[in-house]
DNA sequence: GGTGTAATTTAGATCGTTCCAAATTTCAAG
DNA sequence: CTTGAAATTTGGAACGATCTAAATTACACC
């Protein structure tokens, strides 16, 4: 008789009771009679019946258990782990998340962000395109979806963030290098036009100032926050006329990029040369050697993040909140800590 | 006078049609009248209207336009970049994916995957956890909605699949060794009770045989598939009273491990040891050595998997294919081919 | 047995869309 | 003018659940 799928009409019909009581044993209500419960729960299992979830969401005003996820760049593993733990807090949840991938392209992450509304996400967050404005997310907000920025700022968007402090991170990165010696420190990597970036090249020179050292303009050099990236800045900081003897990093990604670009010039990361990076991504810990670092934790980023998100989600109406990422200096091998801070003078 | 969402009941209204009208602009149908379609598009983007899918979905048969993808373990940047070939095609073709990470949980696989069923993807891809069985896929399967497993291989599992040739890229891979002069080869890391493991292993067997080498059972090494698993199992290997000269590793980042431990012991890879891995993620073009690897594409083996579930998708009633992803030696540097063969007698 | 209250159950409207069948409009030809 | 076919539009049922308000049943107590 059962055409296509199973429906609470026919587990009602199967059990004998009406397709409201059904829904009530669905529910988990008190009201249903435990006799009843358990014979409707028995046919559930028979029938092999799946909730339409869809169908019960159209007519409840509560939330679709479906929270969207944007990143600008799902091969960086940064972001990888920033999934990773989004995942982890949204699937003990009971909610599901849609994930997509925009590659820094503005049109596809306009799309992916329309699409993912059209399909009833009940909150989003995102790891914004560079380039990305305020407006961009308006709609979203002003149709009373939570939105939780994360990594990178918006300029005037009323949403919560959870941004790292990057300019801190900075600033103990350098005051480290200072303190074990370095003269010339360089900053590595990365694109002058993000927020990000601004933020941690921010606190290099401010930590750079606290210390007393000059700035030089000549030392900040950017590239793309990529391994490739970092091969090519160090080569270029090298080719200078006063090379520096450390370098903060841009990110961790950039960082392996450095030692890889010293070890190509026959010099020895860590030994010849520090190099600090910045998230502390997983291989971290155990590249060789092991990689001094500004932790930013990524998964803990991104469990804070979907907390922050739940909450909003059930709060109904949602507070904008900004939180600061606490950040703090992992230092292991790459900065050369536990060496004779005389050899830093000229290494070159 | 609106309450809540825009509807198509209040375009109908403001643009002075039918409900039924506005449904046929939306679709696109031929039969409106261009007069007509232009007056309710404009209306639409008055007020702001969003399309609900759920609702759409719920009267028609046609499919939901959301897919599923559970990997097991997306921090290994092979399933982070696999998902973003998944993500690529599955996008253009106006999809969204839910993606789902199980680390490896059983239960939590069991549980998204039926989350996703309740939230009525219409297809889904997964990189199974260890431990699954043909079972477990089985109602997904019965509801006739495409299954694409991918990596894995699921014993008796009635569905699509696409794996690696990775018996043959083993062999493959030693054969490039043994043509290189060595004659103590190692295959280092992986869980044994994989099928992927056993493949690759498989085939390392035969080139080894093919080769003329003889097999060494404290030469196959097993290990976390991880970067410190890869660490570990080279420290093993170095500890042998006869140690190896090369190894084949079981993905790339058991290579980076390998490499990390070998400069741990002051040995360079590439130089003093020959390292092959597998997968080519994206670090190992940039890496240092670039890593000779088994190149499985990621990426692009995401989204053969994502054309696959979108024709079987289309296709109404799937009929389970078995592709084989085509794999090949790429040769860089972490093998040392440039280098003079008789140094690989005894660098130990 | 009658009564009132608490415990269960239920019919029917509803959510936002699509689809069907039927109604209406348009317009060229007789 | 009719007429009839083509073009366009439309009302109402349906999808699979929830919710409200009302109906039914159970039970304790006089």
């Amino acid at each position: 008789m059962s055409k296509g799928r199973v429906t609470v009409i026919d587990i009602a019909n199967a059990a004998g009771v009406s397709k409201s009581t059904v829904s009530l044993v669905l529910q988990g209500s008190p009201l249903v009679n435990e006799a009843t419960r358990a014979k409707v729960n028995a046919v559930i299992r028979d029938l092999g019946y799946v909730y339409n979830r869809a169908a019960a969401n159209l007519r409840q005003t509560a939330s679709s258990r479906i929270v969207g996820i944007v990143v600008n760049d799902l091969t960086n593993s940064f972001f990888a782990e920033l999934a990773v733990g989004v995942d982890q807090v949204v699937q003990s949840a009971g909610y599901v998340q849609f994930l997509a991938n925009t590659g820094e392209s503005l049109t596809r992450q306009a799309e992916v962000i329309a699409s993912m509304r059209e399909h009833g996400i009940s909150g989003l967050i995102i790891s914004p395109a560079r380039g990305t404005q305020a407006a961009d997310l308006k709609p979203l907000v002003a149709s009373g979806i939570p939105v939780v920025v994360v990594v990178r700022q918006i300029a005037g968007a009323k949403v919560s963030s959870l941004i790292s402090d990057n300019r801190d991170g900075a600033r103990a990165a350098v005051a480290h290098l200072a303190r074990l010696g370095h003269a010339r420190i360089a900053f590595l990597g990365g694109f002058p036009d993000t927020a990000v970036f601004e933020e941690r090249l921010a606190g290099y020179r401010e930590g750079l100032a606290e210390a007393g050292l000059a700035l030089a303009e000549e030392l900040e050099i950017g590239s793309a926050p990529s391994r490739a990236g970092g091969v090519d800045a160090v080569q270029r900081a090298l080719a200078l006329a006063e090379p520096p003897t450390a370098a903060l990093c841009f990110n961790d990604a950039v960082a392996f990029g450095v030692c890889d670009g010293l070890r190509m010039k026959r010099r020895e990361p860590g030994v010849d040369f520090a190099v600090v990076g910045f998230d502390d991504v997983i291989e971290a810990k155990s590249a060789v050697p092991a990689l001094t670092t500004v932790s930013v934790d990524p998964q803990g980023m991104g469990g804070r993040a979907a907390q922050l998100l739940l909450k909003q989600i059930n709060a109904g109406k949602p507070e904008p909140e900004a939180l600061a990422g606490a950040v703090r200096l992992v230092v292991r091998e790459s900065c050369g800590a536990g060496r004779n801070r005389q050899a830093w003078r000229s290494a070159v």
